[in-house]
Parts: structure tokens; C-alpha cells; sequence
DNA sequence: AGCGATGTTCGCCG
DNA sequence: TCGGCGAACATCGC
């Protein structure tokens, strides 16, 4: 689950189940460590504390604790968090278990082990570490500072919408929702957009977003003329005659309909 | 059996 | 410095 309505949705989640609830102990699972080692001292940061606020910036969770310092999720493509209740076995790709006092459980899983598990003591430490842009709700990225991020690159749009030391947050299938919002092509360059589409791309990438939190980023809630809905090459378009086809872009499959991306 | 999948990072090249 | 590409990571499902 991991672009930014998902994190967001599980970070709601995390907010009314994991705060306050004082930390008994960590275990590893599975003997194997994700993309990178766990934090080293993992359990003597955590055992004995509790964790009082979340944040998230772009695609990262952050888990703030009552003796300071942050613990960092990252969920890659298939990162999870599922709450353990006394007695519930570790779910089957689970990396990390937190323990409470109470019996209950956080057991973070990762499938594909492409997620991460980080330790920071500040916020804008652990922004600085990443080079992670503006996170792509943030209010005060308005329609002028997010053209302004564009401004003199030539790179492709799509894949510089995805890359999140421009802006946090948006991965490939957003990026795909965005263009095909607003009848682009996903190889046009960023030179050869027409003038004043930015304030039109920030828009719907604020709407898709948005939406997509509201409804917990269930694809099936979609309103039907959104790509997201069913994202599948070969299907009818929604918005015009075309049908929907896809091409690699830089190693990922790009979703659009030649009829109207144009 | 082979390939692609919501991501990041690294090395290589122009 | 920027931009693009391919690989690597591990596992599942079509």
C-alpha cells in the first residue's frame, strides 16, 4: 500500500490504535532484514517508551515517541502494518514485531521486503537525509511553487512527478491519473507542455490525492471516469472512444489512452 | 514457465 | 549536473 493516500490511510489507522500504548519489547522476524538493516539498537529505543503523534511526509510514516526520535516506516510496494491482538500469530511476511504491555501487538510485514524501517531524532534531519521535496499536500505548495519546481528541467513529466526529491508522494499510478486527467501523453517533456497547464496539474493532483484519502485509497470507490477506477490496458476509455494502452516508461508501466492524451 | 507488480537506490553512460 | 536506463531486492499471481 504505498503512495501517499495509502501511507496517509495507514497512518490514520495507526493513530487510533498504537499511541499510548507503552512499548513491552521488538522482535525480528524471519531471521532477514528489509532493503536496508533495521536500526540497530532498534529495541532499546523502543522497549519502555511509547509512541504519542504520527506525521507523514510523501510516502514515509513517521512514529513519533515520548522520549523523542521518530521510528520511519517506508512500505515499499507490498509494506503493511497490522495491529496483533494477544494470542494472533505474526502474520506470514512479517519483519518486525512490536510488543505492548497490554498483550497487543504491531507487526510490520513486507512481502517483497522492499519497505524500510528507519530510526531519526528530528523531522527535518530525516527530510534533509532523503532530499525529499514538498509533500504533495502540503498547503503551502500552491499552484505558483509547484510550477516553479518544474521550471528549466526537460526531463519527461511523468517521471519527474514521481520523483520524490521534487515532490513526496506521488507514485506511478497517481502520476498515470494525473496525465490522463488532463489529456497528457505520458513521454511529453516538460518543455513541450502548453503554457499555463501547471495551475490544471496541481489542481487534480490536490483532487486525486484528496479523494483517494477520503475513500482510504479503495480504487473500487473511484468514481468511474477516473482511471484508477480499472487501470488495464485494453479497456475502454472512460472519458472519449479510445481504448486504454500500455508502454514502459523508465521501467514502469504507463496506463494512458492514446484518443485523448494526445 | 515467464513476466510484471503501488518503490528506491546504485552504477553506468551520454 | 542532469537525465535515462537497467539491475537488484523477494514473492506472488496471471
Amino acid at each position: 500500500m504505498p503512495e501517499l493516500p495509502e501511507v496517509e490511510t495507514i497512518r490514520e489507522d495507526f493513530q487510533g490504535r498504537f499511541l499510548g500504548r507503552k512499548i513491552a519489547g521488538v522482535s525480528i522476524g524471519n531471521e532477514s532484514r528489509l532493503r536496508s538493516p533495521f536500526p540497530e539498537n532498534l529495541k532499546i529505543l523502543l522497549t519502555g517508551t511509547e509512541f504519542t503523534g504520527t506525521l507523514r511526509h510523501g510516502k514515509y510514516l513517521l512514529a513519533g515517541t515520548e522520549r523523542g526520535g521518530y521510528l520511519v516506516f517506508h512500505f515499499g510496494m507490498t509494506g503493511r502494518l497490522d495491529e496483533l491482538f494477544p494470542s494472533d500469530p505474526a502474520p506470514r511476511f512479517c519483519r518486525v514485531t512490536i510488543r505492548f504491555q497490554d498483550g497487543g501487538g504491531l507487526s510490520f510485514s513486507d512481502m517483497r521486503r522492499l519497505g524500510s524501517l528507519a530510526w531519526t531524532d528530528g523531522v527535518g534531519e530525516f527530510l534533509r537525509l532523503k532530499d525529499l521535496g514538498p509533500d504533495a499536500m502540503d498547503p503551502e505548495l500552491d499552484p505558483d511553487r509547484f510550477e516553479k519546481i518544474f521550471e528549466h528541467r526537460r526531463a519527461l513529466l511523468k517521471p519527474s512527478l514521481m520523483n520524490q526529491t521534487l515532490i513526496a508522494g506521488i507514485g506511478n499510478l497517481y502520476a498515470d491519473e494525473i496525465l490522463f486527467q488532463n489529456g497528457i501523453h505520458p513521454r511529453v517533456r516538460i518543455p513541450d507542455l502548453p503554457a499555463g497547464i501547471f495551475e490544471a496539474l496541481h489542481g487534480s493532483m490536490r483532487d486525486v490525492l484528496a479523494l483517494s484519502i477520503r475513500l482510504h485509497a479503495d480504487f473500487s470507490r473511484f468514481p468511474d471516469r477516473y482511471l484508477l477506477f480499472d487501470r488495464r490496458a485494453g479497456r475502454g476509455c472512460p472519458h472519449c472512444p479510445g481504448k486504454l494502452e500500455g508502454i514502459r516508461i523508465q521501467g514502469r508501466t504507463a496506463v494512458f489512452c492514446p484518443g485523448h492524451q494526445g
